[in-house]
RNA sequence: GCGGCUGUAGCUCAACGGUAGAGCACUCCCCUGUCACGGGAGAGGCCGUGGGAUCAACACCCAUCAGCCGCGCCA
């Protein structure tokens, strides 16, 4: 039996019999001849068979675009005026001898050459076993894992380690809106899946991990937008005894390199990357995102920037709906945190907020120790030193009106590992999946997920999500009400 | 929760107040150098769903569902 080789590989087989296996990417019949490119992870390669193989033209006749095949073949060099210059593999060809199909294939629900992009995304994601086949979603997908990959090179090399920390975990009163996972084993009790592993991840500082990183799954029950996703991806990490310029630098430095090593067709606009006080980027751009890049045409330029010195508070305004801002978040008083209750003012300020209340005005001229990394208008990241002095972080709870019970059930697992030998620490989070969207200038970030889901958070190819079984809500202690008939 | 755009053949789209058409794909035939192969024939439609005005609706109106984009929201 003869080895698989790879499509990519068979040039050094040249004038050798082979067997590839792979698929039928495009079958040109001309009756007496008929061509074919197979089609692997590795690439493409044009087949042939030739009149003198009749037993392969009785399978080959019968073939169609998909199916998947295993072939035997002689490696040719073609013969000079069929050679195609600018293809792959467009001087070699197979002349096939014998082929198994191994699975036939019913006619693709739409053209995988074509760009997807242009085609009705609900068949896309319905059959996106089958659009991932196309050249760009193979090499989104490939792409993605490279940058993985060299992403865990890289701080691997600077000591950091991979911690898995669980999906199953509790409901905070944090930003987001939780999904939430009823308990079995405690009718009536819930588990939320993380918005982020904030807590566990500071935890893992007080259990002296001292650098961690994870690629983290995260999900958020809010809506979605082209870059956002309920559930996405983001590299976490955290390490203890850092400052704001060492958790930057670490993170402009592996940016830098994936850049460099992996994407050098695309060009840096301005290194190191200018930082921008919060202040400043909302009086010159109106907004905490500016797109710094000299030419918004060019594909090739990637505009890094800082935005720092974030406002810790702001005001905690209810919206025409009536929701507030950081959902159940918020708590009773004026003012409500910008973006993470764990982080800590800088130095400077420590003073003042010590000497706050929840009725002190002037709150929003407290400063955050705190950083977003910003591209093209898109914000990748963001992070901050954490506050990790139990009196700090009790008085941030007080200032956004929180009582000392509701502190006490949600936080005290934090508060105690606080007076428990927490070393100082910070960390950032990128949004990995928006990351991969600009390095590979797609449109949203559905385009460098395997499985994303619709705007309203469906997964049309899995049909979720879906009701459940009488036995398992049973199970559950759950009845479902069905909602009002609207009039 | 709100606003905008879209929904017609498997896919991409067109048309028209009087029961639907193209390109590609598909099926069959022809073709010995194609590579977006070519030539010929054919099949394929509850015009997203429900209601309404009209002699008559795929078209106009209302509702609803779905997809996309954005606002709110997203520590």
């Amino acid at each position: 039996m003869k080895k698989r080789v790879f499509i990519k590989d068979l040039k050094a087989s040249a004038g050798q019999e082979v067997m590839i296996k792979g698929w039928i990417d495009v079958r040109r019949d001309q009756g007496k001849m008929i061509f074919f490119d197979f089609r692997d992870m590795t690439g493409k390669v044009q087949g042939v068979i030739l009149p003198s193989a009749p037993e392969a033209h009785k399978v080959g006749s019968t073939l169609r675009s998909e199916w998947v095949v295993e072939v035997v073949g002689k490696v040719n060099t073609r013969p000079e005026r069929a050679i195609q210059k600018d293809k792959f593999n467009g001087d070699i060809e197979l002349e096939i001898l014998s082929m198994i199909v191994l699975n036939e294939a019913e006619t693709p629900p739409f053209d995988i050459h074509s760009d997807t992009r242009e085609i009705n995304e609900e068949v896309r994601l319905k059959y996106r076993y089958v659009d991932m086949r196309g050249e760009r979603l193979q090499k989104n997908i490939r792409n993605r894992a490279k940058v993985v990959t060299y992403i865990r090179n890289f701080l691997a090399g600077i000591n950091f380690t991979e911690v898995e920390t669980p999906l199953l975990t509790k409901s905070t009163p944090e930003g987001a809106r939780d999904f939430i996972v009823p308990s079995r084993l405690e009718v009536g009790s819930f588990y939320a899946l993380p918005q982020s592993p904030q807590q566990y991840k500071q935890l893992l500082m007080a259990g002296g991990i001292e650098r961690y990183f994870q690629m983290a799954k995260c999900m958020r029950d809010e809506d979605t937008r082209g870059d956002r996703q309920p559930e996405f991806t983001q590299l976490d990490m955290e390490l203890s005894f850092a400052d704001e310029e060492e958790i930057m630098q670490i993170t402009e430095q592996l940016l830098i390199q994936i850049v460099a090593e992996l994407y050098p067709h695309k060009k840096i606009q301005e290194v190191p990357f200018p930082r921008i006080p919060y202040a400043k980027a909302m009086a010159e751009y109106k907004i905490d995102r500016p797109d710094l890049r000299a030419d918004k045409n060019d594909l090739n330029l990637l505009a890094f920037c800082w935005v720092i010195d974030f406002p810790f508070f702001e005001k905690n305004e209810k919206n025409a709906n009536g929701t507030s801002k950081n959902g159940t978040g918020a708590g009773t008083s004026n003012w409500t945190f910008t973006h993470n209750p764990f982080s800590a003012v800088k130095p400077e300020f420590n003073e003042k907020l010590m000497a706050s209340s929840a009725g002190s005005e002037d709150m929003n001229t407290l400063l955050a120790a705190q950083y977003d990394i910003v591209l093209n208008g898109y914000e990748i990241g963001g992070g901050s030193v954490r506050n990790h002095k139990p009196e700090s972080l009790l008085k941030v709870f007080e200032i956004m009106g929180y009582d000392k019970e509701t502190v006490e059930n949600n936080f005290g697992h934090m508060l105690h590992a606080f007076k428990s030998g927490t070393p100082p620490h910070g960390g950032i989070a990128w949004g990995f999946d928006r990351l991969m969207m600009i390095l590979e200038n797609e449109p949203n970030i559905r385009e460098v997920m395997a499985f994303p889901k619709t705007g309203e958070g469906r997964d049309l190819m899995m049909n979720a999500p879906s009701s459940v079984s009488g036995d398992q809500l049973r199970d559950l202690g759950i009845m479902i009400k069905k909602p009002e008939a609207s009039k």
